[in-house]
DNA sequence: GTGTAGCCTGAC
DNA sequence: TCAGGCTACACG
């Protein structure tokens, strides 16, 4: 019987494919290996899933060869193929997607091998496979100068190499400026030679961090620690909720428990929501850990991820942190996994393979005896009713640790029956113009939140009452002072601002009439920061007011914003999100949450809960030093239930109310859910497709007990997104095996939909959008 | 995902 | 009649 392999392409295709495994590699190809192996008329790399003689199976036609091996040894740790595999079943991903989340790029030297073995190299590097990078080292030879002609920079910099042996040109350039010309010269002379290497470079930062000592443990993180230390030295696995409010030193029960796991010779996995990798969070890890860590960021370049990967995988490095995708560092023995913000959206990948970070952290920890520790100040419900089941345990840090810090005073003001201040802004509401005032005068900082980019989120029509939707989605274009549009100014010098739809790329200058009955009567509608941040400039026209969106700030610019809030010169910052994660900034006071309710308005079972959290970030964000802080929150729900426990702080009342509607109603917690997203350029195509699939899965349970339930098709909550009409079906049940079975029966047909709609399995969906 | 075979359509 | 384009399909 032949040697056969099954090796996982880069295709999103359900299967793996089967190749015949050469006899000269016979010995090599063990599960975890790279290979090159010739797919279609393509080269594609792959990942070996398993080994066995057998038959070569009846309906492969042509059984092809195994070309190159790129690995002497798995290139992913065994366990990890093991997870992915099941992660790939779990959110029914194809196998080689899965796989392709946890691969390293491959290095030059590599790439360069395999074009040697006649590889298709410019292939791969499509698929963003080649990373790596050379290095231009200069070493000085035993010649000795006898010209006399090396003078200045060459003579100093033939010096340093003498003395030190070999160093690259780039590091040469930093303390000469003129380096490279004057190893060029020294090279004509044959004093050095340069010679081009595979970049071994450091990836850390070379600039070192003052270590830190851990601090006293306050008693609630002392507990928390024992309890996480007990389980750690048990190796079995366990998993913690850490709820712990806002500002209780959840990082320093982290870091204590890492630094336990790292004694026991294993290693730990930090994950942060993307948005909180911010400078400070990681300067604390860096201050324990210092080149112990690997920092996992999205700026990080191919080559320095390739060399953080390695040091990884060799075991060289212990501890890395970063966003979502640091669940699948190759990490060799991982006996710690952390979440920190648990309940942040952005653990959910809302693309390609949707899986959820927080959920296979647990699964990963799970399966390899790891402690898992999921910490907020605002859990998940999901988390919170795995601490009943006993699923996880409960830790607890109930007060703030800074000594003097106390919970910020939280007032709620009702717009309906609050009116506006002196400045007359329907928006700056009395006590909230007055607060800022005040705050101002103190010498104080105040954050002023909403949560809608813009100048207004709508353009509507004076006369007809239409409002201006983009072409290709069914959303209200937002209008921008300036923005993203910007560039559009330089062809049509327009004055009158850009429209923008945020969900897809489309701007334009503002139209003169409205589209729909072309009189030119369009009005601005709503508020959004821009606005806010111009109508604080004229109600307070001596405060330094800084805003801070997607349209100001990329990652840097954000830094530099919050850096200079930080350093005081900046009194007012307005913004979106990114001012209420992740930084601890004591002279700020005052925190204003300008319209709650547009976080409380969204179609989703979740809003309730998002709003809920999102309103105690934001309240978490005044008063965490000395100082006491004040929020105010402006609302036209004033009696909500996240309004009302956001404000007295009361995070466990929160929690137990919206577990008894999420009972009631049968949403998770209490069920599960899969979400199919269908979505077609035709309309009637998409919706038809939906009712299909839906009229399927419907139809394969048997008898009349239906275990799974099918809601839809129903139309998207955003109809239309980028030109295509989008549907969905829900699938909902009490157990996971009955709904397993449905979504492999929708799996199935929705695989033989026609090519012009597409379709995507949702498993426990987080964007219901 | 991607390359291609097969079929349709439009233009010479 | 043939090129160009679109779709359906296979890919081991």
């Amino acid at each position: 019987m032949p040697l056969l392999a099954d090796v996982a392409v880069p295709v999103p295709l359900a299967q793996a494919f089967t190749y015949a495994v050469p006899d000269a590699l016979a010995d090599r190809v063990v599960p975890g290996v790279r290979v090159l192996c010739g797919f279609g008329k393509r080269q594609t790399l792959g990942v070996v899933l398993t080994v066995s003689n057998r038959e070569v199976p009846p309906h492969i036609k042509r059984l092809r060869p195994i070309g190159a091996l790129l690995d002497s040894e798995p290139i992913l740790p065994q366990e990890l193929v093991r997870f992915l595999l099941e992660l790939s079943s779990y959110y029914f991903a194809p196998i080689g997607e899965v796989l392709r989340l946890a691969l390293p790029a491959v290095e030059r030297g590599k790439a360069r091998a395999l074009e040697a073995d006649g590889a298709d190299i410019s292939a791969l590097q499509k698929q963003k496979q080649i990373g790596g990078r050379s290095v231009q080292v200069v070493r000085p030879t035993s010649a000795v100068d006898e010209s006399g002609k090396v003078r200045g920079q060459a003579a100093a910099i033939l010096a340093l190499l003498r003395a030190s042996g070999e160093a690259p040109i780039a590091h040469l350039e930093k303390s000469f400026g003129n380096a490279r010309a004057a190893v060029k010269k020294l090279t004509t002379l044959g004093l050095v030679e340069t010679r081009t290497q595979e970049a071994e470079r450091d990836p850390f930062f070379s600039d070192p961090v003052p270590r830190d000592t851990p601090p006293e443990l306050t008693t609630a993180q002392q507990a928390a620690a024992a309890a996480i230390t007990s389980a750690l030295s048990e190796k079995k696995g366990a998993g913690f909720l850490l709820f712990g409010v806002t500002g209780s030193g959840k990082t320093e029960v982290y870091l204590s428990a890492i630094s336990t796991c790292l004694d026991q010779g294993r290693g730990a996995l930090v994950m942060v929501p993307e948005i909180a990798l911010t400078p400070q969070l990681v300067g604390r890890f860096r201050a324990r850990f210092g080149d112990g860590l690997a920092v996992l960021h999205s700026a990080l370049g191919e080559a320095d991820r390739f060399a953080m990967w390695q040091s990884l995988r060799r075991g060289e490095v212990k501890v890395a942190i970063g966003a979502r995708s640091v669940l699948f560092a190759p990490l060799l023995d991982p006996g710690l996994i952390i979440v920190d913000e648990e309940h942040d959206s952005s653990f959910k990948q809302e693309e390609g393979v949707r899986y959820h970070a927080r959920d296979m952290a647990l699964l990963r920890a799970h399966r390899t005896g790891a402690v898992c520790v999921l910490g907020s100040a605002t859990p998940s419900l999901e988390s919170v009713q795995l601490t009943k089941t006993g699923k996880l345990t409960e830790l607890s840090l109930p007060d703030r640790a800074y000594g003097g810090a106390t919970l910020p005073k939280v007032e709620v003001v009702n717009l309906r029956t609050v009116g506006p201040g002196p400045a007359g802004h329907p928006m700056l509401s009395l006590p909230l113009e007055r607060a800022l005032e005040k705050t101002l005068k103190a010498g104080e900082q105040s954050i002023v939140f909403l949560n809608r980019r813009g100048f207004a989120p709508s353009v509507i029509c004076g006369s007809c009452g239409a409002i201006e939707t983009c072409k290709a989605c069914s959303v209200a274009l937002t209008y921008h002072k300036r923005g993203k549009a910007q560039e559009v100014d330089l062809f049509t010098r327009a004055q009158g601002g850009w429209v923008e739809c945020h969900y897809c790329d489309f701007h334009a200058p503002l139209p003169e009439v409205c589209s729909g009955c072309q009189a030119p009567a369009l009005m601005l509608e709503g508020l959004g920061t821009e606005r806010l941040e111009s109508a604080l400039r004229e109600t307070f026209p001596s405060a330094r007011i800084e805003r801070l969106d997607r349209d100001v700030a990329d990652g840097k610019k954000g830094q530099a914003i919050m850096a200079r809030m930080h350093a005081h010169e900046i009194d007012i910052l307005v913004g979106t999100q990114m001012v209420t994660k992740g930084h601890d900034l004591p002279n700020v006071t005052l925190v204003a949450a300008v319209n709650a309710d547009a976080a409380l308005s969204l179609p989703d079972f979740r809003a309730a809960e998002r709003g809920f959290q999102l309103l105690v970030q934001v309240a978490g964000r005044a008063g965490r030093h000395e100082k006491p802080g004040q929020v105010i929150i402006q609302t036209r729900q004033p009696l909500h239930t996240s309004v009302q426990c956001a404000a007295s702080h009361d995070v466990r009342g929160f929690l137990a109310r919206e577990l008894v509607d999420r009972r009631e109603v049968g949403y998770p917690p209490f069920s599960r859910l899969v979400l199919l997203r269908i979505d077609a350029v035709d309309e009637d195509l998409a919706r038809d497709s939906a009712a299909h699939i839906a009229r399927m899965v419907e139809q394969s349970q048997p008898g009349q007990e239906h275990l799974v339930h099918v809601l839809g098709p129903s139309a998207a909550p955003i109809a239309r997104l980028r030109g295509r009409y989008r549907f969905r079906v829900m699938l909902r049940a009490k157990e996971r095996g009955p709904l397993r079975k449905a979504t492999q029966v929708a799996a199935q047909w929705m695989a033989e939909l026609p090519n012009a709609v597409r379709a995507v399995i949702d498993v426990d969906p987080v964007s219901m959008l």
